[in-house]
DNA sequence: TTATTCATGTGAAATGCTTCACAAGAAATT
DNA sequence: AATTTCTTGTGAAGCATTTCACATGAATAA
């Protein structure tokens, strides 16, 4: 809040990434009972190099002291503020088919602070019925209760062919960012953020890489 | 086969997830009917420059026709041969829960040559049951039957707690590819290629966006 | 207190990736 | 047949990211 992101607007996709997965293994070193790790300790466990670490913090600020390093505990805070995930995220899931009803039980999500508050589907024998404590309401309501429930993440897992509606509805609704596992490329206005999962990808990329004795320098 | 790649190993990641994007695009072209396609309007589906696209397939030969574009069947052919996904790859599943039989009931991994085949699991009520067609193995059997079926590719979808020891019974039985949804950082040898699929760390980086007004050039 | 050790934070260099710009070649047009 | 139009394929330039290397400063030990 009080120290401004310097140039924030550049920070490289790359760079996010990294910081969740700081964020993660600071989590299992505070396990560990660890009270401080240095860059070099927490560039071994991710498989990259010390410089890289303390670049990626610096583009955020100093957290660390010199001859020490950094305070386990407080990086993790750190992180957790610059990544937003400090706070409480409302989230709705689209579609409560086989991916939908497998995240919706997936209890690791709102330890990070997301919280699936709202299931939406148009099949009538899932309608009204209960998800970990959800009813899955009918997706005619879509717009209207995504807009008063102030929900601001969208998870989508319907069929590709319907998957632009839910989207230009929720859009509508005032959604801020969207992610997406149907295999189409969505247009969302450009002040919405779409981030895609793509399994299917990944599968290819293994496949590319053993057909083709792959060895790049970072396979993250 | 014939005219060796140039270079291989140095292919980007980038480049090889936006192969996939092509490959995806084109299917959908050749359902609309187009028999050719420019640079220019692949780029333009895949928000990229025209560029790119003719860089990244430059890597791999020459497939186009100057002044007319490329023929979509036949590049669509050319990058399923360079993906490797012009064949048939024996997948194996570990661990039928949530996220696990959502998989397994997916059927476009097999259209894209991903034959699930085998699944495991270690609680008594699910071994021996029927998957879309497939009984669910004891794992106390993964090495064995892995290694005599001959399966070359795996998905771990375990507790993050288990998922190292199945990563080592599989390589064992000579896994050359795994693809892993525990949020862990699994060990393989150098000849073992590893993905993860993160999800949690897709909603940090919208949340990422959303809290800092995140504007990159490339917002994949 | 002083010396030594350690590890950060950061300009600069190195490396990697994307875009530019244009020669070359194929098709369509006159 | 010649000309125009179109689009590829690719070195080179431009831009972005990663790594290097070291000055700086904190902690620890003597
Ligand atoms: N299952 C997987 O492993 C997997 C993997 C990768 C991608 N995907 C993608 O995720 C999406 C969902 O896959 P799935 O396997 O869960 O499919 P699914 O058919 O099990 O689930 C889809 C759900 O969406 C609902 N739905 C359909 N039309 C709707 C509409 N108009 N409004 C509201 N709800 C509607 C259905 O009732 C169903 O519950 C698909 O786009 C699929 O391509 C799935
Ligand atoms: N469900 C999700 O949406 C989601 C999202 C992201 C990541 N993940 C990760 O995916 C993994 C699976 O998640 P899930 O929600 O499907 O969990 P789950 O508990 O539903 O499924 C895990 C399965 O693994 C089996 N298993 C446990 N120990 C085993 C062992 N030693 N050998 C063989 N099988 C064993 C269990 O019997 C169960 O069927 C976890 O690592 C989780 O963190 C899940």
């Amino acid at each position: 809040m009080s120290s401004e992101l310097p140039d924030k607007k550049r920070i490289s996709e790359s760079t996010i990434h990294r910081l969740s997965m700081y964020f993660r293994t600071l989590s299992l070193l505070q396990k560990e009972g660890y009270e401080t790790v240095s860059s070099k300790e927490l560039a071994k466990r991710e498989k990259l190099t010390p410089a890289q670490v303390r670049k990626d913090l610096s583009f955020f600020g100093s957290f660390g002291t010199r001859g020490l390093g950094y305070d386990v505990v407080e990086l993790k805070a750190k992180i957790g503020e610059i990544l937003g995930i400090d706070r409480h995220w409302k989230v709705a899931v689209i579609g409560i088919g086989n991916i939908g009803s497998a995240l919706v039980s997936y209890k690791e999500f709102s330890r990070q602070g997301f919280h699936i508050e709202k299931l939406f589907d148009n099949d009538q024998r899932k309608i009204g019925s209960n998800h970990k404590g959800i009813v899955v309401s009918d997706i005619k309501n879509l717009e209207k209760e995504i807009a008063e429930d102030g929900i601001e993440m969208v998870i989508i897992t319907v069929p590709a062919t319907v998957a632009q509606y839910m989207v230009d509805d929720v859009v509508r609704a005032g959604v801020k960012a969207i992610l997406n596992f149907a295999p189409i490329n969505l247009k969302v206005p450009s002040h919405v953020y779409l981030r895609n999962e793509n399994m299917s990808m990944e599968l290819e990329y293994l496949s590319f890489a053993i057909v083709n004795n792959h060895t790049p320098k970072n396979m993250k």
